[in-house]
Formats: C-alpha cells, sequence, structure tokens
DNA sequence: AAACACTACAACCGCATATAA
DNA sequence: CTTATATGCGGTTGTAGTGTT
C-alpha cells in the first residue's frame, strides 16, 4: 500500500518557531542535508514539528542564500513583467529572483507591489479617458497608451485572467482592467495569448467578425501562440483571451537588448540571437505549455525547439 | 496613554500531482 | 493498475509591529 502517515497534526507543535527550534533545523540540515525526506526529518532532528512544516521553514527562512526584503527596482520590475505574462506563479516568478522565495515574492507582491500597481493602472486609465475626451473633442493626435505618464514599473500592470481568484473587488486583478478600453490600445499592439486551462475569468465579448480576423491576423504575425490554437483563439477557452504586450521589462529580463512585440518566443530576432537566448526563451515557453504535447505542437511550428523536460516550471527556488 | 487601523510577513490549509507499495 | 501518501505550490489567515487618532 502507501507510505506511513506524514505526521499526527494533534501532537505537534504549531504556530511561531523558536530560535531553538531554527537551530535545530539549521544545524541538522546543515549537517546531513534534508535526505529528501521531510517527514522523518523533524524526528531525526529532535523537532516537534510536521515534516511539512519544517521544509517550509528551511526553504522559506533559513535556507543561507534567502534574502529578506529590500527588494530592488529590477526585482520589481521582474516581478511584475512575470506576473503580467504568467500569473501568480510564484515558484517560477522566485526562481528568476536569486536568493527569493515564492512565499516572499507571493506576499510582497500582495502588500505592496499589487497597490502599487493598482494606483498606476487607476493613473493611466484617467490618462486615457482624459486623452479620449480631448480627440472627441478635436484636438487631433491618436490616443497614446499611457501618454504622460512615466514609464515606470508596473504601468502596465494588467494581470492576465488566469491569475485573477474571482475576487471581484480586487482592481489589480479585475479581468475587465485588460479589456476596459481596447479602443484606445494603438492599433499595432501585438496581442498575446498564452495557455491556461484553468482560467476562472469569464471572457470578454467576443469582438465584431472584422475585428476577429484582424486580431487573428496579429496573432499569425507575431506568432505568440502555436499556430493551430493561435487561429482558434476565439473559439477556445483554453487560449484565456488576449494580453495586451504593454511591458518593456520583458526583454530586460530575458537579457534580450531590442524588444520587438512577439519576440518573446524568439519570433523576429535576429538568429544568432535567437540562439543565444534560446534557452532563456524555452524556460519562459515552458511556463506557456502544460504539457509535452503542446511543447511538439509548437516545435513542429518550427519557431523554437520544445522547452526541456526538467524546465524552469518544474524547478524550485 | 489607550484604542484602533494598517502593514508586513510567517505559517497554515487545501488542492494537484508525483510516486511508492 | 490501484491506492494511499509525499511533495510542491498558491491562496489565505494569524499575529506582531507600527502608525494614527
Amino acid at each position: 500500500m502507501g507510505r506511513a502517515p506524514c505526521c499526527d497534526k494533534t501532537s505537534v507543535k504549531r504556530g511561531p518557531w523558536s530560535p531553538e527550534e531554527d537551530e535545530l533545523l539549521r544545524s541538522y540540515v546543515q549537517n546531513h542535508g534534508t535526505g529528501g525526506n521531510w517527514i522523518a526529518l523533524p524526528h531525526k532532528a529532535g523537532l516537534n514539528r510536521c515534516g511539512k512544516s519544517c521544509r517550509l521553514r528551511w526553504l522559506n527562512y533559513l535556507r543561507p542564500d534567502i534574502k529578506h526584503g529590500g527588494y530592488t527596482e529590477q526585482e520589481d520590475r521582474i516581478i511584475c513583467s512575470l506576473y503580467n505574462s504568467i500569473g501568480s506563479r510564484w515558484s517560477i516568478i522566485a526562481s528568476k529572483l536569486p536568493g527569493r522565495t515564492d512565499n516572499d515574492v507571493k506576499n510582497y507582491w500582495n502588500t505592496k507591489l499589487k497597490k502599487k500597481a493598482v494606483a498606476m493602472h487607476s493613473q493611466q486609465q484617467q490618462q486615457e479617458y482624459y486623452n479620449h475626451h480631448q480627440q472627441q473633442q478635436g484636438s487631433g493626435g491618436r490616443a497614446r497608451r499611457g501618454a504622460g505618464t512615466p514609464r515606470s514599473q508596473c504601468a502596465s500592470m494588467q494581470p492576465s485572467p488566469a491569475s485573477t481568484t474571482a475576487s471581484a473587488g480586487d482592481a489589480a486583478c479585475s479581468f475587465g482592467a485588460m479589456y476596459s478600453s481596447p479602443s484606445t490600445l494603438p492599433q499595432a499592439t501585438a496581442v498575446l495569448t498564452r495557455y491556461d486551462g484553468a482560467a476562472t475569468a469569464p471572457l470578454p465579448p467576443p469582438p465584431p467578425p472584422q475585428q476577429q480576423q484582424q486580431q487573428a491576423s496579429s496573432l499569425a504575425e507575431f506568432s505568440h501562440a502555436p499556430p493551430q490554437q493561435a487561429a482558434a483563439t476565439t473559439t477556445i477557452n483554453s487560449w484565456a483571451g488576449g494580453l495586451a504586450i504593454d511591458d518593456m521589462f520583458l526583454p530586460e529580463l530575458l537579457g534580450v537588448g531590442d524588444f520587438l512585440p512577439g519576440d518573446i518566443f524568439g519570433v523576429g530576432l535576429a538568429p544568432q540571437l535567437q540562439a543565444d537566448r534560446a534557452s532563456s526563451l524555452q524556460e519562459l515557453a515552458a511556463c506557456y505549455f502544460p504539457s509535452a504535447q503542446a511543447a511538439e505542437m509548437w516545435a513542429a511550428a518550427d519557431h523554437v525547439k520544445p522547452p526541456p523536460q526538467a524546465g524552469l516550471c518544474h524547478s524550485l527556488t
């Protein structure tokens, strides 16, 4: 049959860790390692704790390479960029930030960064509203997204649908915000779709046929999604709508200098540059494909090689 | 000084997936 | 192949510290 029970949760200590417990766990792991068995570890280490709790304590707090607080501007941008692209995949985001844990990044986002994003998004919308009215009053000049707004971090925060948790009151996670003013988006703005089978938010109403065609062609042009699925974007819920690419930080994250819409997966890059960045691109691409099959479909489209088996998405921090 | 509100973050909970028996 | 457990992860909660009234 199966394995032995994890622990008796009624008899183990819970709540905050004491310095003594920390020291016991730290010294044990440093001397013996985890042994790949967190369940047995607390007993061996002389701790009256659940193995799960020990693992969490070690990974999120006691590891020697952990950084606490003091997030840099660059880290903020990386978090925003990745959240914008892949949603609340904290372990993936944290893996891009040396010394940071998923729990830490998650807390940082929920307590600080999200509020900043909401404020900036609100400011951006006000600006768009203002620009729209200026345009209607015949002042000429096309409304520019974010015009007059400092192009700083999180200015484009519009979390992906799948990142939402259906908390209707949460402006930062408002699906509608993504589509709040599509007419004000520059016509050339590319549309990025990503796979997420667990999209919880409702899809926006389908655009008129002409716009659908235009959207499909923009998808084909930039090839953000595997072509077979990109063509079916408007009919397959798994491709959870469109996400405006208005993000200046992914290229920095990926180490790509001149970023063009569509370059996330290497399309449009010079061959040499594409080769140089293949690893990073594949890592990110891996985040978009739920299965090896999808990755193969992507590979069959002759864009990039399929993500490695043990890709970014499967690695822990 | 006390009461209340807010913030930050550690820890817990539950679910999905991997894996051992 | 089936079942039960281990592990990893994201969401949520609890609480200590700090600021405000």
